[in-house]
RNA sequence: GCCUCUUUAGCUCAGUUGGUUAGAGCGUCGGACUGUUAAUCCGCAGGUCCUUGGUUCGAGCCCAAGAAGAGGCGCCA
């Protein structure tokens, strides 16, 4: 038997093998799908998903959403042999594809040969062959890519963040490793992991008892990043466009269904633009990756579709959604983000019906207020039905470096509000003005003496630029129609929570 | 961190007003069947009713505290 499969390696994609007779590698279901039956030898190896009728095993490699179905002659295997096909078990099968003669699907492999790679006692295995509930896989995440909704999910993310990079290689973006561990606790975007390699038991004081993390590893107190966005403004008043994509940490006690500790976020940076060029690059962005998600994924997407209108049924009429998942999807393409300011959203929040009738739980009465997630719902969901982009908020409410606009009050700051998710992307012009930059932030208390690495980009050939964060899970559930944020990251750290 | 809800068999759940021995479907196991599609049919087994304490002649059910999970809110991406 032969493991492995061919790769490619010279930047040509491997031959179809379907003319091919005998193949001898392993061959990914997949593939077997898109061959042509004629009574090809191939080898399989995969997972058992049902075996039914002692004769017709469903095979799942993971390649694919869909299922291959073998057919054993039960009368020429050793009845122990075929006992040990169970749900879950690891089998590997020679046989010939032919064309099927059930209904169910077009192909099948009759075996000549099969081998049990991995036993999967069934009276243990807490997979069945039934519909499970979230919240039990959740607590089995180590086994729960072994189902179908999480198989699409896993491939579409992947699909997702492959079409990431592909947007801004194309677009000429270069892409910048921000680092994991920093030395600057002034970002201020929230509560941060400390990093140490101190004996916490008994750690290094100095002279007035304080913890000396000046004998820490660094030689200094530092923390896991909660924002690549400061590195990657140094990268882009260099490079001109560049893009981090990595893990982001926060620990903010948060518990909902769109926060995690641990999590992944694209932050590009962009010289030479302005606020409006920033909300055009994150349009451009998402739209291209929900229609590489559509072309690429059709199986997964169809599934989680499906998926989504029975979870549905079981709710009341006025809680279903207006439109399914594919649509929404092409929806979101097909039509331009609305863009309005701050200011006009609280006009429109001001005299819309549920504020009038006193339905918020805050109400809206004058500007200046910060929006609550029942504000930014109902502007998205009830009102513009569709994906909206707020931009110029008061600058009290946001963070140091956006760039003051000319009414002395508003920050040319943006964010990307998703029906269902909420704010999936929060960006801004940056502040470009040595002056004004360090007036700021004398005024929201942030250290400058840190910071000087920060300011010298303002002082050596300083311009315009801009950028802005993007939630890679939260553009993974508005994708895949999920709810809960853990479901969408293999294995998703929470308060509480820091399993396998 | 705050508020609400939930916790009964491996999984999904039912359990009446507090009353005898706590049920169903699916799964497991045993058997039958053999071109099935979460196969079907027959049968067996399977329970710390989340934990602790209380009320009561009697608690899965009522009360209190705690734990775990989910949803809403805040912080944000």
């Amino acid at each position: 038997m032969f493991y492995g499969s061919g790769y490619v390696q010279s930047g040509k994609p491997l031959p179809l093998r379907r003319n091919k007779a005998v193949i001898m590698q392993r061959i990914p279901i997949s593939d077997v799908l898109k061959m042509v039956p004629s009574g090809q030898q191939i080898t399989l190896m995969g997972w058992v998903r049902t075996f039914r009728s002692n004769r017709f095993i469903a095979l799942n490699d993971g390649s694919s959403l869909h299922n291959l179905q073998l057919v054993v002659d039960f009368e020429k295997f050793d009845e122990n042999l075929l006992k040990r096909v169970t749900v879950g078990a690891a089998i590997s099968v020679k046989g010939n594809l032919v064309e099927s003669l059930g209904s169910g699907q077009a192909q099948e492999v009759h075996c000549e040969q099969l081998e049990i790679l991995g036993d999967c006692d069934p009276g243990e295995y807490p997979l069945q062959p039934k519909k499970h509930s979230l919240e039990f896989l959740r607590s089995i995440a180590h086994l729960r890519f072994r189902t179908n909704t999480f198989g699409a999910i896993f491939r579409i993310r992947h699909q997702i963040a492959f079409a990431i990079h592909e947007f801004f290689h194309q677009n000429g973006f270069f892409y910048i490793h921000s680092p994991i561990i920093t030395g600057s606790d002034a970002e201020g975007a929230g509560e941060m992991f400390r990093v140490t390699s101190l004996n916490l038991e008994n750690p290094p004081r100095t002279e007035d008892a304080q913890i000396d993390y000046g004998k820490d590893f660094f030689g200094k107190s530092t923390h896991l990043t909660v924002s690549g966005q400061l590195e990657a403004e140094l990268a882009a008043l260099a490079l001109s466009k560049v893009y981090t994509f990595g893990p982001t940490f926060r620990a903010e006690n948060s518990n909902t269904p769109r926060h995690l500790a641990e999590f992944w976020m694209i932050e590009p940076e962009v010289a030479f633009a302005d606020l409006k060029s920033n909300m055009d690059l994150a349009e451009a962005l998402l739209k291209f990756v929900i229609q590489k998600v559509l072309d690429h994924c059709p199986d997964d997407l169809k599934f989680l579709n499906d998926r989504e209108v029975d979870e549905e049924k079981t709710k009341p009429q006025n809680e279903r959604s207006e439109m399914s998942l594919i649509d929404r999807l092409k929806f979101c393409i097909e039509n331009n983000f609305e863009r309005i300011s701050y200011t006009e959203a609280i006009e429109i929040l001001r005299n819309s019906n549920p504020n009038k009738k006193g339905k918020f739980q805050y109400p809206i009465d004058k500007w200046g207020a910060d929006l609550q997630s029942e504000h930014e719902r109902f502007l998205v969901e009830k009102h513009f039905k569709k994906p909206v982009i707020l931009s110029d908020y008061p600058k009290d409410i946001k963070a140091f470096y956006m760039r003051q606009n000319d009414d002395g009050k508003t920050v040319a700051a943006m964010d990307i509000l998703f029906p269902g998710i909420g704010e999936i992307v929060g960006g801004s012009q940056r502040e470009e003005r040595l002056s004004l930059l360090e007036k700021r932030m004398s005024e929201m208390h942030i250290p400058l003496e840190e910071m000087g690495w920060y300011l010298d980009t303002r002082k050596y050939g300083s311009c315009p630029h801009a950028g802005f964060g993007l939630g890679f899970e939260r553009l993974v559930l508005f994708v895949t129609g999920m709810n809960n944020i853990r479901d969408v990251i293999p294995f998703p750290r929470f308060p509480g929570n820091a399993e396998y």
